[in-house]
DNA sequence: TTTTACTGTTAAACAAGGCTAAATGGAAGT
DNA sequence: ACTTCCATTTAGCCTTGTTTAACAGTAAAA
């Protein structure tokens, strides 16, 4: 399988910033390319296919705005977000104004960026690993949310709304642990102590589907959640 | 052609801001229609087709992350923009957990919220914003509303009026939930018990004649309404 | 160990929905 | 007026989805 990874254009004049942004978006999954000024990053951006940018604006030789411009004359598409340490309102509209699709104003977290970045790409490349796909693998079976149904080589199951949603947030942190209170919010809307023991009770109902592959589980983690581990 | 305006749905308490966002982005081009809360939001929200919500976190009644489960449980994919007095980051962190789009904390100048709600609608295909084609594809199926006609390769079904209202609504609606009430309150114009019934055998009557493609199938969201996927 | 908070599972209860058939009622034809 | 036709509603019965209750088991805490 080739998963081509999701590049990043960063131009970001501060080192240590620059690189530990790199780092963590390369613990993500991203791969990226950091420029200490605009220039550097333009000779790049003209031979490089990316997915998205991250410009920030004060930057020696060239500053982002410039990059931004330039960037946009070759391609008037892709992604675009501003990093900055000012939040003037005059900036912040300039940066739009170029063809921006966010505008992030330090101090930021890096998880913030993050979410952005996901945000943007969800809407842009369809092929994005969006966190919510239509289909998932769960060993030997195949679980459609679209149409609720888990099949199995012979058999279709169908799965009712309250099931599909679960699992789904199962699949959706497989073999990680899916926060008890997170799920309960946003399946039942509410965390109290009965829609605590209905989810229980959907647990008990999914592993009983799922108990054909042992190679799936659904494990409890005391206190916390479950884990869909595969 | 007549360009549809972009419908935003706007929940935010404070009336003075609230008023003051609608006021502004009338003049900017946009339909907006504008609730004190969440729950007054999500009632409209189910009836309207919109094509981005935005929402305040801290209202009464119903609070924007409430509200933005409820209609991500309704539709996957609508943008939403978070409005919030306050930058925590775990808040930031749980908006675009929730599927957020952006998040703007107060204060904000209106030319920024626009420019964030441009940035979002550029990247949106405005897929559903053509408002009731006269021919829906089913599957293989082709609805026609105005002749009343279900057709698939050799045969043609007529439709009663009932029967085509419903289908219609459904098509409206592809792969989100059509709300129960709703549909009752727009085809039967009241959602007492025996229209409630008699539209379930409706139900039943779609799923027989579509039942020659597999692809296509209504299925039920227990207690909310009916979802035409495919 | 004892206690307490969680979790697993089953079954009961109830509401909602699926389906079929019969009843209703209006429109059109005789 | 009577009949036929047909869309729609009502009735009835059965199935399913979801929650609640109850009891047993288990992990953590005291």
């Amino acid at each position: 399988m080739t998963t081509t990874k999701t590049k990043i254009l960063l131009a970001e004049d501060d080192e240590n910033l620059g690189l530990l942004l790199k780092e963590y978006l390369k613990a993500k999954g991203f791969e990226t390319n950091l420029f200490a000024n605009g220039e550097l990053a333009f000779r790049d951006f003209v031979k490089t296919q990316y997915d998205i940018c991250i410009l920030d604006i004060m930057m020696p030789v060239k500053d982002g705005y410039t990059l931004a411009k330039e960037i946009r004359q070759i391609d008037e598409d892709i992604p675009i977000i501003f990093l900055t340490a000012k939040s003037m309102k005059e900036d912040v509209i300039e940066g739009f104004s170029i063809g921006a699709d966010d505008y992030i104003t330090k101090p930021f977290s890096m998880e913030e960026l993050l979410f952005r970045i996901e945000a943007i790409l969800k809407r842009t490349s369809p092929d994005f690993k969006t966190p919510a796909p239509e289909q998932y693998k769960i060993g030997k079976y195949v679980f459609d949310t679209k149409k609720q149904t888990l099949q199995t080589g012979d058999k279709t199951i169908r799965l009712t709304t309250k099931e599909s949603e679960l699992l789904k947030l199962l699949c959706n942190h497989q073999n990680k642990i899916l926060d008890r209170n997170f799920a309960l919010k946003t399946i039942w809307l509410d965390d109290n102590y009965f829609n605590a023991r209905s989810m229980d009770v959907y647990i008990t109902k999914l592993r009983k589907y799922l108990k054909e592959d042992d190679s799936v589980e659904i494990i409890n983690v005391h206190g916390k959640g479950f884990k869909l581990v595969m």
